[in-house]
DNA sequence: GATGAATGAGAATTCATTCAT
DNA sequence: AATGAATGAATTCTCATTCAT
């Protein structure tokens, strides 16, 4: 979505309404998951139901849009902690990032676990980006003898989403702490 | 808790039913998860919805009732395997059983996690079981230096059973060796 | 109902199980009005459903049970009273009985005007009893020119059932009084 | 939602439909009560129940949406009879008036005594415009020595809807008699 | 005769999605 | 382009009534 071929301009107003629905959505994902009602949306944003879905056909294309950015910025991420630390170290500050990031936006660890048939385009997403990121990673550390090589990345990448995920009466530090203890077991 | 106080015998048809509806209810948490339809299982069951409703007038109490056995097994092989292993064996094998389960019946993992009011009461239960197993071999293991001892029981518990959570194009083969390696980063 | 062609004998729990049922629906008549479940009657009454449906096939066939007393009793105190006293004074004294009646058994009031076809049946046997008893004394009470002499007993009876009925924050006094003036009105 | 404040403009069909809503509902209530099935009223109306809820989410808002105007006609019908009559009078005639309104919308008069908790708002709407409008009446005619000055208005508006209530196998007629008979009482 | 389990037809309500304005 | 009204399928839950035990 990032390089769309015909890059027409956006009418200032529908900018705007756009600007809109995603800031409210990612409201509305932390608030009530990313089932919510679209009602919920776009009162939030204080625009038409229409509008939602001009903009965003299928649910997942708006899910995605919400969290293009950071999972985006996560990936890329990757390549500049390599350069800085030892692939072991690396490996672990990416893994924290990553866990920041899906324990701040809770509903994106929930959208990848949905189900739901509607988010199906979403994990597709998420993989094609960090998936590669981590997969260097893993290489590099375990080139170095410093973990085990038998753990592939799109696994790795789900059992971190998996630990990421809210628990009733817990906080982000709980998912913190259970996914320290994974990235331990990863230690040869 | 099948025979308690009145153990006033079912009617056979009654009976019948009952575990009409519980193999149904077992079949379709697996399919379409907990929050699947009352009507999808009733049709299952061949049964009319008021009978489900007779049974099991609140959601949870068919959650419950499906995975009750299941959950009591697990919490009492706990002694068991305690008696036959050392402390660090008999707890890897304790949450290799306990994956096992929630890895099997899918629906579990799933309801513990749904934050849909209607299962409050479902928690509590697996819970009030599970929690004093898993922490009388997490000490066994702790007394032992075979494992860190700044782990309670609670989390721990929550973690395996959001890494057994089904995971898309995902076997349970994902969800055991994931689980083995959080329990890898258990030991000092 | 008083003299059945064959008065078959009833068996000694068939009749316990009447009066309670009978007991039973007078309470939850009054608490939750004649629309009340069927259920609700039956739990209260400690009897299964199907011995309500066995002796009340119909449930204007319990209303008039229930009220069926009260109302005979009701008829048959007019006699009394104009024998006593004035037509005046025992056309008033009878239908302060009457308000008494259809106030504190708040249900059959309301019967009387539920407009469900179950209870055809219920104002049938009420005007049967009580229109002859309140005809004698209004015409008792008009030869005496004491009153006018254009209301027919039916659309008094009527009237004063319908100012007997509960109203919301409002106790039996406020139905007293709103039959009294009524009553007020008769007179010349 | 251009200019909100004030009175938005409904949109064409909306208020097509809206007056659909409002027609169907007053047969409909006439015909089976105000507890009718949202459904009857839907389809007498040519609309989907979504439009119902739409414009009417509580039950209560559609009944008093129905009678909203007769009230208020009714109401301030209570000055211009003051002017014309002897405050006798116009006590009179503003009670035959309310009785035509209550005896012809005959679902008023029933869901004012409904006791359902969804009509809770309906008796404060009612009594708040009806209720001074008798007060005044009444008080200018007790001044006058014309009526006993110790009924209510509030109780006397209750009595008059309670025989307002439709009658099987009566019209008409009979209500607005009885309550003739009521305001006879009246007269010192 | 009594019991209470089972049935299944409603009834209310919500919400994704379409489409007239 | 935006709006938000309309739709109606889907879902939950309740209860009168029947009937196997």
């Amino acid at each position: 979505m990032s390089d769309d071929a015909a890059p027409r301009r956006l009418r200032a107003d529908a900018a705007r309404n756009l600007d809109a629905l995603l800031d409210a959505a990612e409201v509305v994902f932390g608030r009530s998951g990313v089932d919510a009602p679209a009602k919920e949306i776009t009162d939030l944003a204080g625009v038409g139901v229409g509008t939602l879905y001009r903009h965003f056909p299928q649910r997942s294309d708006l899910v995605k849009a919400v969290f293009e950015h950071e999972i985006d910025a996560c990936a890329d991420a990757g390549l500049a902690l390599s350069a800085e630390h030892e692939p072991a170290e690396a490996l672990t500050r990416w893994i924290d990032r990553l866990t920041e990031l899906l324990a701040t936006k809770r509903g994106l660890a929930a959208a990848l676990h949905s189900g739901d048939p509607a988010f199906d385009a979403l994990p597709g997403y998420v993989m094609s980006r960090l998936e590669p990121a981590l997969g260097a990673l893993l290489d590099a550390a375990a080139a170095d003898r410093a973990i085990r090589s038998d753990v592939r990345p799109t696994e790795l990448l789900y059992a971190v989403s998996l630990l990421s995920q809210p628990v009733r009466d817990t906080g982000a530090g709980f998912n913190r702490r259970m996914v320290a203890l994974l990235v331990d077991g990863l230690r040869a």
